[in-house]
DNA sequence: GCCACGTGAATTGTTCAACAATCTCCGTGT
DNA sequence: ACACGGAGATTGTTGAACAATTCACGTGGC
């Protein structure tokens, strides 16, 4: 039965090539697909199209929301349907108030620090500085999260880095929600690089400190963008 | 089309009962039966048989599965079925590793706090200590994690609030799976009333170092327990 | 004009029956 | 003892069905 396996496996590689990951598979899809942009924030997921365009089942769709509503990622109203999460002042207090404890947290407590996360930190600090400097604000804000993930990594836990990427992932969706201003996020790569820099000279304490205070300027100045972004 | 709607609530609060929320139901169904500790680590919870049990259908009880496998009380292992999860060493490891940012975080970042939360926390440790004198195991652990639960809810977040439970649903399994020691438990009540005093003097980075400390311990503890129920 | 009120269509929640893919178990031959 | 095949059981996925609920819209009364 080797050859017919082997069959098998290419014909899954090539067609629609899934037995046991459709549900993953269609998640990951839709996740992409909603971090891209397209799909913004409120955007109803109808069941029928989507099933028929993702050459999946009702049944099937059905799981994928069921993991992407646990990732806070779509928003699921009894009898009405899911939606694309459209973040509120209050989630977006919610994502802060993680950050807040988990990135100091890791930075306090997550020991000292290997060479290659060091270097890792440094090279995150210089795309951001290239992208700023070229006015890509796409490939700025994705720094910006890189180094941010790369805070939490020094906890050494899987689960928080996946609590980090979803709150992440959340924090696309509240700048997908309002018009994505270039001079939002330049700021912050010199404050990464200062975090980074305590680090390096083993001040945890200090950079944990200065995470918080980052963090609670990041907060409220991203609410003040959304309430102006909400009155216009 | 009120009292067709007050007959409606009223048909579903009697029988069968749930549209729309038949899955969290089951989900909910499962869990405490898990917890209860009927439904041990490692048991395989066949669909067919469940379902029917449940009186649901195969695809409902598969929603109320990803439920589950998503806060990581249940293991599924594709083309081979869900079996409640056996918490590994590695397991045992992450937990302690979150429970070591999470609890120091909000001891030490979580405020003054009300004198209401001063008040629940030693409503719990009254009930820890009663529970140990009366050799109540079962309820000495309940108010164990009671204790490290109130202590996480000083973050004041949903997110971490959810996180710690799952990550102390998980410690519930551990406890199954091996002999419950009553000596086990006992010591730490008076290590949760040190903890208890050092934030009541207003010396919270004095009790984040504490806890740090007692989960280092606690996990090391528990590793050996672990260790010596596989090999007896 | 505008608001309460059905009514019918659309959509979701759930079930059921089927089938393909995969695993498990067990005998067989070597 | 051990690889090799099947037969049966179980999971993964689909499609169609139906009940429950919401939504859109036209009607009538004020």
């Amino acid at each position: 039965m080797t050859f017919d396996d082997a069959l098998a496996a290419m014909r899954r590689l090539s067609s629609g090539a899934r037995h046991a990951h459709t549900g993953q598979w269609v998640a990951g899809a839709l996740r992409t697909r909603i971090a891209e942009g397209d799909l913004p924030p409120g955007t109803k997921l109808l069941e029928e199209a989507l099933g028929s365009a993702l050459g999946v089942s009702r049944n099937t769709l059905r799981e994928a929301f069921g993991i992407l509503a646990a990732e806070n990622i779509v928003t699921r109203v009894p009898n009405r349907g899911v939606f694309v999460a459209r973040p509120t002042a209050e989630d977006i207090a919610e994502i802060y108030r993680v950050r807040r404890y988990l990135e100091p947290a890791a930075l306090r407590w997550g020991g000292a620090d290997s060479g290659a996360a060091a270097a890792e930190r440094d090279a995150v600090i210089a795309r951001a500085r290239s992208a700023r400097d070229a006015g890509d604000v796409a490939a700025m804000a994705d720094a910006n999260q890189d180094f941010h993930k790369a805070v939490v990594a020094r906890a050494g836990s899987a689960r928080f880095d996946a609590m980090m990427s979803e709150v992440l992932a959340e924090m696309r969706l509240v700048f997908h929600g309002m018009g994505d201003d270039p001079a939002f996020h330049a700021p912050y790569v010199e404050a990464n690089a200062d975090i980074a820099a305590l680090l390096r000279a083993d001040r945890a304490d200090e950079a944990a400190e200065g995470m918080r205070a980052y963090l609670d300027q990041a907060e409220s100045q991203l609410l003040a963008a959304v309430r102006r972004e909400r009155d216009r």
